[in-house]
DNA sequence: ACAAAATTGCGAAACGTTTCGATTTATTCA
DNA sequence: TGAATAAATCGAAACGTTTCGCAATTTTGT
């Protein structure tokens, strides 16, 4: 492999003089420099990365932790995120799993991007104290080292729950994600809260995971609920929304959006596909990446860091039909 | 930051006998080994990655290249990938976009996975040339540093047209890739192949580019045919196939599955969720990457590689129905 | 008990950069 | 025409590891 010192010996000069002239500096006279760069294109160079990232203590790498790639729901977030670092010069690398946390001590990356369950609170305040600078976006965490891009999942829930209630809908059943989910406590509280307003509506709450599996799972307690009468489904995300609408439909004979009416949360592309359309909150994904992005550069270079919100609006979907009460 | 140097006035021994404890050698005995792990333990010391990067030239890293993170299809691949590399104690990194190219000569990885068309194949083989190990999954090269795990398909491409003229259809259309991609080009040739092999079968090839909208702005073409009677559609990948299905749903009155039969290619989740679901042809994504990843390591470890082949099947769905011929 | 052999630890160089201070060379000014 | 100043280049140290060859120490065999 050529390194700087093949370059240097080629053309006459000393390591650091190359180094100058790669690097652009006004030390080194115009000439010499172009000299060099010709010299250094001719022979195929190309900077070792990690002698570099070791010297100057800085990688030029931002890491995105996600909990797995499945995806439905991180193109657009990572698309935010990739462009804006990169109109700094920043590459974004993604990963995921348990096995590559360590990549963040070990200095990999100038900053981290945190949604990404596997990690323990503790684990990222660790982190963050030994100096690592962290955005996360799947949590709250009070540290210097640590900002957060916030979604509005109270003000998301309360829409989607005010959606059922406005249609006329009394009985409303919510079905929650995993307990260690900040976004999940946040969207149920704010369930409880948009419930209890209305007299003479009431709450099931149903236990869920955020996946497709437990939409489907809490489909026979819907439908057994629903065949008293009509009832409003708030999924906490699309994903189980998807999972029960599967269920309603090849196990029931109930129809969505009038026996059963259901709305999600994070209007995931497939949510456009459902038949009927489902219902749903969307955000911007690609914003809440790029305001990622801008933060951890701030942290990074040291700029003040001010608080962001990700804002939510209710996406109608024939999923939700209308009450006949 | 902590680094071996302190470790080891810790201790009160050399750099060298902390680097050898802290790796396991038997230069080392267990005792002071212990002890010196111990102590690291206690600094929180984590090796500086860069450093070990550098001296060591090897990096354990995998970089995977897509050509975007909208990951319809990626899911699976990836964590085949990631499950494979893990278990051999290497981690994956995802990369996209034209800029973080350049991490490939910068030695940022042992070997890299590409399925990204943002590579020419010129600019891959530039830098098998320069030593670094590559696996290709969208395209066929001829490097000694380059090998590829084939998906089969001109054997999905026949299966797929087959199973339209199986159901007695005889005026196919297929629905293309960009002309640049290796796997429109081979699954049009099939089609062509299959269509040849029916006397009475017509062929109508339309342009597209393996995205949603081109499936969408075939439609009124596949509509006009669909009027003078039945039609077979191949698109040539489900994405366009779904932009289809969405044109005719809300542009058109023609049934699918009964005046428009569509069929697809990849699998992809959103595949089973449409309605109706679309018949399309499925292989194994995760046993894709698990051979891509073993393919990599064989060549970085420099053990001889067999070609390997992904084989495909077909899924029936209702956007296929029986012709009434 | 002593040399030979084995064990355990150490010193230093190297990986490929960047960058500080010093040195050489060119330019300016009186 | 020198001395003073500015411009261009160089040498060497450093980043944090690994690893080779050597030195010191312990163990073994006789």
């Amino acid at each position: 492999m050529v390194s700087i010192k093949d370059i240097a010996s080629a053309a006459g000069v000393s390591i650091s003089t190359v180094s100058y002239a790669l690097n652009g500096s006004d030390r080194i006279t115009k000439e010499t420099a172009d000299r060099i760069q010709s010299i250094a294109d001719e022979l195929g160079y190309v900077p070792n990365r990690a002698a570099r990232m070791l010297k100057k203590r800085e990688t030029m790498l931002v890491g995105v932790f996600l909990t797995d790639f499945s995806g439905n729901f991180y193109g657009d977030l990572l698309f935010g995120l990739k462009e804006e670092l990169n109109r700094r010069d920043y590459d974004l690398i993604v990963c995921s799993g348990r096995r590559s946390h360590r990549m963040i001590p070990e200095r990999t990356f100038d900053g981290a991007i945190i949604l990404d369950a596997t990690f323990a609170d503790a684990e990222l305040l660790g982190y963050a104290d030994r100096g690592h600078k962290l955005v996360v976006l799947d949590r709250e965490l009070d540290h210097p080292n640590v900002n957060q891009v916030l979604l509005d999942n109270k003000a998301g829930a309360t829409l989607a729950v005010e959606h059922l209630l406005g249609r006329g809908l009394r009985r409303i059943c919510a079905i929650g994600g995993p307990e260690s989910a900040y976004d999940a406590r946040q969207r149920m509280r704010a369930v409880r809260q948009a419930v209890e307003r209305v007299p003479e509506a009431s709450l099931a709450e149903l236990p869920g995971a955020f996946d497709k599996a437990s939409g489907y799972d809490a489909g026979p307690r819907i439908a057994e609920a629903a065949r008293e009468g009509q009832v409003g489904v708030f999924c906490l995300n699309d994903e189980m929304a998807i999972g029960l609408c599967d269920y309603l439909r090849t196990r029931t004979t109930l129809k969505i959006g009038r026996d059963v009416h259901v709305v999600g949360y994070d209007n995931i592309e497939l949510a456009q596909y459902m038949q009927p359309r489902l219902a749903t909150i969307d955000y911007s994904k690609r914003k809440w990446g790029a305001l990622a992005a801008e933060q951890l550069l701030k942290m990074i270079e040291g700029r003040p860091v001010e608080q962001e919100r990700i804002y939510v609006r209710l996406v109608e979907g024939q999923s939700v039909g209308q009450s006949g009460l």
